[in-house]
DNA sequence: ACCAAGTATATGAGAGTTCAAGTAAACTGC
DNA sequence: GCAGTTTACTTGAACTCTCATATACTTGGT
């Protein structure tokens, strides 16, 4: 009944454990050591970076930073604390709320943008030929495009 | 200075976080709902139930599956209190402590394999190309021969 | 206007992870 | 043969994540 996996899926899969596991260790640690935050805080403050005004619905925000409504909730909660986000009631919608990024905020990001890009690449692209990069970006939209709703 | 990501590479990062987040939450839910464990957890009794003996040395039971020695020792403990995996002291090293996966372990693993084989492929393999799965192998041992170790 | 159902978010508890110490045993050189 | 270092593993605290639940507001019928 079980389609179990044949020994070249097999390898390729414990592979691709093993390579994502390194790559999200080494961004994580990186982030953790030198601007005092995980990964998916970067996430989020990049996402507010980038939107009209720095901020964002929550919901939306989620789904941008790729997070649960509820680690948002929580992670905005802490990104708050230090100061780096603020969060107001959302006028056209009294259920919601608006996360908007404060210039420490965006400046903390500005602060650790240079050493995360330099790990990715370190980790992923310095690696990889010009053409591995595609081949990647076709297997990771092929795998969105199925498992994205 | 920086080496800024350009519009490709960004979008291949983008695609990249988005995918394998997307996979690993799926294996991750999967495993939960359906054997009420994570995944590294899985891994960790897989490991060892390909060892001879079913058992490891701490240690090298960390490396197999890719867990930090603290996250194992932690895991270990719980996975202990379940009855899944049991501990020695190692004779020939005082030190050392060996894993060993009881029949009860064992039995939990192979409950729960199929499902996960299942979902691997509904979320990898079943998605990708005979080619594509040999282009990801090939990116994947890349990474692997830089960052490990 | 009212009430049921749906939406947006927060919150608390429990579980897993990390980091920094801590313990214990094994080497290493003199 | 014993100080000093390294190795193997554990532990506790702080933090993050998940899951279930709670709260507050909105919307759609009637």
């Amino acid at each position: 009944m079980t389609r179990w996996l044949d020994a070249d899926e097999q390898h390729a899969w414990r592979s691709f454990l093993a390579a994502t596991q390194l790559i999200y260790e080494a961004l994580d640690r990186q982030l953790q050591r030198d601007a005092g935050m995980p990964h998916t805080y970067y996430m989020i403050l990049v996402a507010l970076s980038e939107a009209p005004a720095r901020s964002m619905r929550m919901s939306e925000l989620a789904a941008r930073a790729q997070s649960s409504q509820s680690r948002l909730s929580h992670a905005v909660a802490r990104l708050e604390e230090r100061g780096w986000v603020r969060r107001e009631r959302c006028p056209s919608d009294r259920r919601g709320n608006v996360a908007v990024l404060t210039d420490e905020g965006f400046a903390a990001l500005a602060a650790a943008a240079p050493g995360h890009v330099e790990e990715v690449r370190r980790s992923l692209f310095d690696v990889l030929t010009p053409e591995q990069v595609r081949d990647l970006d076709e297997i990771c939209s092929a795998v969105r495009n199925t498992l994205e709703r």
